[in-house]
DNA sequence: GTCTATATTTTGATAGAC
DNA sequence: GTCTATCAAAATATAGAC
């Protein structure tokens, strides 16, 4: 399958606007016919290229989701403390959501649709970034860095809130006339540092002259 | 405009079916096809009792964000110290959350979409929510119990986790056989109770001890 | 208020020329 | 590889009987 340099350029188009078709309307809201003129060639292309929308649409979370399976992959192989493999984690997730502007969005539909779209090759990409997660806390467990910590929670703590702060900007800028000027103000570098910050303040083990076991909390 | 009895019950039918299935599906998704056969009805009483499918829609967002925003307004009106308050938000989320099975995948897409199905009278509930904490904030910072916090910031790291961990059930148990053991564990208690703790320690001020002022090194 | 039947539009997908 | 023209299914919405 050699294909030209043409007919290559012609596909790297429709996989960008179908990106950002789906990103902003969702899978049944994206339709082909939106997405053929975003990439400015008529629909049958479309169909030339890719079986049929669902297809389609399986390649760009394919190829969404093994970037961010690889960067946190890389992450853990570069090896170091675990505190600084946690913090290279939460960069790898941000670099990777802002690189591809489509992704947040797209991962927080497909949240919400439940993985009806998600066949075993996707799945696998995504299992690569709940393992590396899983991996690194357990060693910094074993080596005494860190505090056991839940990896379900743990993941959901940091990968959370940089997903919907990224995807939420149309949102804010949407209802900006609306909403007090504090919220404009702050970047994602900021959030970054403070899902940094929080994480491993999460992780870090009391002290050794800790209090007695229950910590009187509020009811 | 005095409904029967019988109605009121096919409306709030249609209401909960239309939940169900714009939570599942999306705004575009979703089919009134589906909506009124999950609400046994037929296609035709929908469009009695509702303008059209975008108004249904924007009835359903209205009386979700107006139930949270009622919540939390509550809680800022019962009072009490910053802390507390803090604790009763992030519960109370939590609480419509859980209580309205469709809310968090509905308020993720929303957030995907863009807000392009919020009107105005939608936006000045979400308005409430984003007030109620920024006002929670400022109180804790005037009585120094508070150290400075990004409003938007500390919205998305309470609001993002607890939305994302309920949304993300029906996808957790669609891959469980894919995923190890430990990520099935934790319930939405342990995840409140996790925002609760995390919220707290960034909003605590640093100990006099910790301050640059201190003539004594760093802690 | 509730139903059956139907009009109208949109949309995913294909056939076939070049 | 790329296009025009077109089909068939699905989906929103309405008319009109009861």
């Amino acid at each position: 399958m050699v294909r030209s340099r043409r007919a290559a350029a012609t596909r790297d188009r429709l996989i960008d606007a179908a990106g950002h078709e789906f990103a902003a309307r969702g899978f049944d809201g994206a339709t082909v016919d939106r997405i053929a003129a975003r990439a400015r060639v008529n629909k049958a292309m479309l169909y030339y290229h890719f079986d049929s929308k669902a297809a389609l649409y399986r390649d760009i979370l394919r190829d969404l989701f093994g970037a961010v399976g690889g960067s946190v992959a890389a992450v853990r192989q570069a090896g170091g403390p675990p505190a600084d493999q946690i913090q290279r984690f939460i960069e790898a997730v941000a670099r990777e959501a802002l690189a591809r502007p489509h992704f947040p969005a797209i991962w927080l539909r497909e949240v919400a649709e439940g993985g009806r779209h998600l066949d075993a090759s996707i799945v696998r990409e995504m299992r690569r970034v709940v393992d590396t997660l899983a991996e690194i806390l357990a060693d910094g467990r074993a080596s005494g860095a860190f505090a056991d910590a839940h990896p379900l929670i743990t993941q959901v703590t940091i990968v959370a809130p940089l997903l919907f702060f990224v995807a939420s900007a149309a949102l804010r800028e949407r209802v900006s006339h609306l909403v007090p000027a504090t919220f404009h103000a702050a970047g994602l570098d900021a959030m970054v540092a403070h899902v940094q910050r929080v994480t491993l303040a999460m992780l870090t083990p009391p002290p050794p002259a800790a209090r007695p076991a229950s910590p009187k909390g509020r009811s």
